[in-house]
Order: C-alpha cells, then sequence, then structure tokens
DNA sequence: AAAACCTTCAACCGCCCGCTC
DNA sequence: GGAGCGGGCGGTTGAAGGTTT
C-alpha cells in the first residue's frame, strides 16, 4: 500500500476559511449528538468539510468555554514555563490553560514568546533557549532525562506554590528566579512586573453561541450584502436540520429551530459577555489536587514520575 | 497613494498512536 | 500479531490585515 489514504474525498471536499453557516450546522449537529465520530460528522451534515476540518473547527473555535483574545501576563508567564518544561507539547501545555487552545497556544509562542525570549536572552546575553533546552535534553540519557524531570517538575511547583501565593505573600520574583533553573539555565528571563495576582484576572468564557455571534458580527462587518441572506439561508438550514421541529411555540421550541431559540436554550446560562469569571487553571488546581495528576500525562511512565516528585514535594510540605 | 514588507492566525498536512477486528 | 481506521498532535502554510517605505 502506498502510505495512508487520505481521511476524506479530497475532490468533493470544501478547504478554507468556514463560513457562518458552516458553523451554526456543526454545531447545532454537536448539539444533538455529542463531539466525537467525527467521521460521520460531514456525512450527517451534509458538510462537504472533511472529519479533521470539523474536529479542529469545534475544538478550535466553536466548543464553549474558549477563551479569545490577549493573553493575560499571567497566561504568557505559564506558557514560558511550561514550555521550559515540557517542549512544545502544545496539547500538553494547553491541558494548564483549558480555555485556550493548543493551536492558541502554538500560535502565541511562534509569534510573541519566542522573538520575546530571543530579545530577552540576547540581551542578558543568555545562550539558548526554550529550543536550546530541547536540543539539550535531546542528547540526555532517558534516565537523565527522567530524573531532570523529576526535579524540574519539583522545582517548579515550590516556585508556583510560592509564586502563586498559596500560603503567603505573592513572589513572583522568586518563581522567576526559578525559571532558568528548571530549563538548565538555558532561559534567564529579566526580573518580573508586579505580581498579576490572579484574582484579579478577568477572564470571560466564551460559549459556542458567543464564538458564533462574534463570527457572524465580524461576517456581516466585511460584507453587509452577504449578512441577510446568512441569517435567512441559516435558519432554513437549522430548520432543515433540526428532526423534531414541529412545536413553534417559544417555550417549547427545539433549539435548533433558529439562531435565538439555539442560543437560548443552549448557552444562556451558561454566561455572558460582562460575566465576569475567575476560573482556577489547572495548574493552579494541581497544586491542591492530585487527581488532577491523571489527566496532565498520558504516558504512565511519566504519571509515575510526576507522581514521585509529588510525593516527594507533599512529603516536604510544599503543599 | 501605492507598493513592498511584515505579522498574525485559521486551517491544512502528514505522522503517530490506540483501538478494533 | 497485524491491518485498517479514527482521532489527536505538532509543524507548516498562506491569506488577510497592518505597517513601513
Amino acid at each position: 500500500m502506498m502510505g495512508r489514504p487520505p481521511c476524506c474525498d479530497k475532490v468533493s471536499v470544501k478547504k478554507g476559511p468556514w463560513t457562518p453557516e458552516e458553523d451554526i450546522i456543526l454545531v447545532s449537529y454537536i448539539q444533538e449528538h455529542g463531539p466525537g465520530n467525527w467521521r460521520s460528522v460531514p456525512t450527517n451534515t451534509g458538510l462537504l468539510r472533511c472529519s479533521k476540518s470539523c474536529r479542529l473547527r469545534w475544538t478550535n473555535y466553536l466548543r464553549p468555554g474558549i477563551k479569545r483574545g490577549n493573553f493575560t501576563d499571567h497566561e504568557e508567564k505559564m506558557i514560558i514555563h511550561l514550555q521550559a518544561l515540557l517542549g512544545n507539547r502544545w496539547a500538553a501545555i494547553a491541558s494548564y490553560l483549558p480555555q485556550r487552545t493548543d493551536n492558541d497556544i502554538k500560535n502565541y509562542w511562534n509569534t510573541h514568546l519566542k522573538k520575546k525570549l530571543r530579545k530577552m536572552q540576547s540581551s542578558g546575553g543568555c545562550e539558548g533557549g526554550g529550543g536550546g533546552g530541547q536540543s539539550q535534553s535531546n542528547t540526555l540519557s532517558k534516565g537523565q532525562w527522567e530524573r531532570r524531570l523529576q526535579t524540574d517538575i519539583h522545582t517548579a511547583k515550590r516556585a508556583l506554590c510560592e509564586a502563586l501565593s498559596l500560603e503567603e505573600k505573592p513572589n513572583l520574583e522568586d518563581y522567576y528566579s526559578k525559571l532558568p533553573q528548571i530549563n538548565n539555565n538555558l532561559m534567564i528571563l529579566q526580573a518580573p512586573q508586579p505580581a498579576p495576582t490572579t484574582t484579579t484576572t478577568t477572564t470571560t468564557y466564551a460559549s459556542s453561541a458567543e464564538n458564533i455571534a462574534r463570527l457572524l458580527e465580524n461576517w456581516m462587518k466585511k460584507s453587509p450584502t452577504k449578512s441577510s441572506e446568512i441569517t435567512t439561508t441559516t435558519q432554513v438550514c437549522m430548520s432543515e436540520g433540526s428532526q423534531s421541529a414541529t412545536n413553534n411555540s417559544p417555550d417549547h421550541q427545539h433549539p435548533n429551530n433558529n439562531l435565538e431559540g439555539f442560543f437560548n436554550n443552549n448557552y444562556s446560562s451558561n454566561s455572558s459577555a460582562n460575566e465576569e469569571v475567575v476560573p482556577l487553571t489547572f495548574l493552579e488546581k494541581w497544586l491542591f489536587d492530585d487527581a488532577a495528576l491523571a489527566n496532565v500525562h498520558d504516558d504512565p511512565h511519566d504519571h509515575d514520575l510526576i507522581s514521585v516528585s509529588l510525593e516527594e514535594a507533599q512529603s516536604e510540605g510544599l503543599f
């Protein structure tokens, strides 16, 4: 066999940016059937997209709980720290920042943070960096790597405990002073800004409806003539897609009957654009909760290492 | 004003892994 | 055990928008 066949028939597959109509079709389908079984999504929805494209669109843009826009100082520093610890394992890093997608983090790293760190290193006169750390770790034996990972996690946890001010006053200075050590002195960070205390960080979770609403807004701004068509066609699509769209009473309307009903029924209680949510990040939870570790690493071996590190840290009364 | 260049980020591609038969 | 398949991941691309010349 000449390699693996494509996941979908490339001839009839549409590529490029998703339209609001497609988004709504996808979201309403997932609302009804739940995410997963992506293979069947294009067939069942009539979307001319490949299953991967549907999954990506959902996980990166449409699923509820995605936070978009500028990264906070706190998030940025967490990414820098986690990248030093985990390398370019964006999905793993994203698991610590559940409201951000791996794609988002990867893009942010490639477009902002890499440059920023390079600048810092050149001004600080230190060689290497995230990538340098990786290349060096590649030369380590597995045993060495494992031991270092343990040490790194241990150090990170201790530093984060302090930095996140779980017990006492915030001391990010101390946290950042430890970062270079975590990455085998390959990353030197400048003296930190005043501590971006997590409690004052305003975070808004966006629901799928909000994500689509935003898309629609942008779409309308860009092509005002098209927007009216969209509203109409969207409603048609959704009515057709709905299997039980017979009851038009507002109270019993099927969520997929129209946009308003769909939004109200599925997302209104979730959040609003003005609602302020201050989530405990995964990493912060991790400091308290051993059980959270189960979601951190797929590799049971990594998991064991972290558990060992955790036990050590606990025995030292770090948390 | 317009061309050239730069930046951003949504989306695609190909590889890998795990599950099922 | 291994082939087939679906899902997940990281690297890369390219269009669009922004900035500079």
